[in-house]
DNA sequence: CTGAAAGCGCTTACAG
DNA sequence: CTGAAAGCGCTTACAG
């Protein structure tokens, strides 16, 4: 940094005004085309670049959006990330990235947020949610849950629609002729969780079924236990709902190594559609979510929210469809 | 940003000058006691925060970390940069998180880390290497590759001692009994590659062993066609080793659909341990990768590199353990 | 230890 | 369209 290219250097060299210099790199400037072309000539040969920190500084404006993350065990949000990054950037914006377990760390997280004044915050962690949105509000930090909705927080937020989703699923396994039923819930309080529960208790109840409710926590281990256990108390439903697709592989893994064979004996959905779903040691039956476009539309109402006035409350859900695969 | 809290503002509730504002916000240096608690009342009243974009400006150092990410299907780089974005934040740094297949967008993305004039670059994504590596070395931004080694870059880099580990892996088959051997590589030209074929097939003709190689690309896709072939073209070999886990689980799947059964006909060795390696569907033996002090080592080379010049050349191995389960 | 002042590299009214 | 100048919110010699 100690040897940076500045503006200055650019004009000398283009026999031109700091002034005209900085005109050809904001744009909405006015400049003579003959001006514009012996800067960018200069500008090319020294290998100039506006200072991001003097710019973001005098204009008062931020180009980073902070993307807070937690979960990195399940591949949906290293994809969701993916496609934030480059949407971002097709717009001007750079990705401050917050990814931390470490709660003691948490309070920094935020510090930084509000050192660099961020134009915006993607919230991919239910955890951090309450807190870190109770600060943000503070500030005056846009912000928007992805794939999670916390109603007190008052914030814009993108979900799938996980009940209707929740509620096809039922029917399809009611199709299929099954009549007992178990769902393998998330975390509690996790809002993904909650309305994948309501919606194929919901469903199912409507159709005069009854539902054996089991928890879990998203991950592997506990849909395999969630598994185990269904074997040991001897409650094996004729089809299995799992919240998402990795605690879904928890439990075919268990039923496999069992002997129940899916979906002969038992039919098995999970929710998400990550990239493993396809292969075949799973070749999971599951709900796709919509990822690009909730990344588009969380996007949209972080840096526009003007244009979404319309949305009836502040929850936003998109719909996805089945994927049926091996496992219905 | 337009109703920031500043030292101004700040120094005038505290009844001080705006430089001891400063100063107790700046480590080292030195403030009274009794200056530091009147301006730590009135900035923690305020919600003050310094102006990040300010303070880079005027020390000309900044506290970003440039991370290039590529692969972002592989879950052994998202759990890479939970590692380092965790590591980073202890020494005060954010991240800046570029993270793009998109060609188009890669020239943006270098022009961040320009224009931010970021304080180190963690590369990790090998395409994008040589180009890069060039315009950071022309801008004298430290940079430091991630499991990957690129000579001409003249850019410290870190990986895991890959060429003896698939020795390592090389005598374990071979004192399972096996005497035939397949090697499935990844990406042409990625090092983690050539160096795990050099050490498999070197360790293999040291013993008066061959080795079939087979060509793939890090996909599951690629290792599952890769065991297609084997099949079809009846060189069905006693060990199969693997260049990633994913790979691996590729090969692993064509097998089981063609009655081929794994460790009895066919032993599997994959490369990296990441999480799914422990599922049940799997159950692969393979080898660890020792990511925490890998990152740790990275960052000390990117922040401190007048600690280790005692390096030979520019790349650091580090050791690793084979992790044996299922299929061996 | 403390305050007044210079200056980091930009953008943007303001005159011309 | 263009240049001189003010100012964004800080840090840091420089005096005192």
């Amino acid at each position: 940094m100690e040897n940076q290219i500045t503006a200055h250097e650019v004009a000398k060299l283009a026999g031109v005004s700091q002034s005209s210099v900085s005109r050809v790199f904001t744009k909405g400037a006015s400049v003579s085309e003959k001006t514009r072309e012996k800067v960018l000539k200069a500008a090319e040969q020294l290998g100039y670049r506006p200072n991001e920190y003097a710019r973001s500084l005098i204009t008062r404006k931020s180009s980073l959006i902070g993307l807070v993350m937690k979960s990195v065990s399940n591949p949906f949000y290293p994809h969701a990330v993916k496609k934030f990054t480059s949407e971002l950037k097709k717009l001007g914006y750079s990705v401050l990235l917050i990814d931390t377990d470490d709660v003691e760390l948490q309070m920094q997280d935020i510090d930084a947020l509000l050192s660099y004044h961020v134009a915006g915050v993607v919230i991919m962690d239910a955890t951090a949610s309450f807190q870190t949105a109770e600060m943000l509000r503070r500030f005056r930090i846009p912000a928007v849950l992805f794939n999670r909705v916390v109603p007190a927080a008052g914030l814009h937020s993108v979900s799938c629609e996980n009940e209707s989703a929740a509620r096809e699923i039922a029917r399809l396994l009611i199709d299929r002729g099954c009549e007992s039923f178990t769902y393998v819930g998330g975390r509690e309080g996790a809002s993904t969780h909650i309305e994948r529960r309501r919606g194929f208790t919901g469903e199912l109840n409507d159709k005069g079924f009854t539902c054996n409710v089991m928890t879990g926590d998203f991950t592997h281990a506990s849909g395999y236990r969630a598994a185990l256990k269904m074997i040991e108390t001897n409650r094996i439903t004729d089809a299995v709902f799992a919240a998402n697709d990795i605690m879904a592989y928890g439990i075919f893994d268990a039923f496999r190594e069992r002997g129940i064979r899916v979906p002969e004996q038992v039919k098995l959905m999970g929710f998400d559609d990550i990239e493993m779903s396809s292969w075949p040691a799973y070749n999971l039956s599951t709900f796709v979510q919509p990822v690009d476009r909730m990344v588009t539309l969380a996007i949209e109402l972080l840096l526009y929210p003007e244009r979404s006035r319309k949305a009836d409350g502040n929850v936003h859900y998109l719909p996805g469809e089945m994927k049926l695969r091996g496992t219905t």
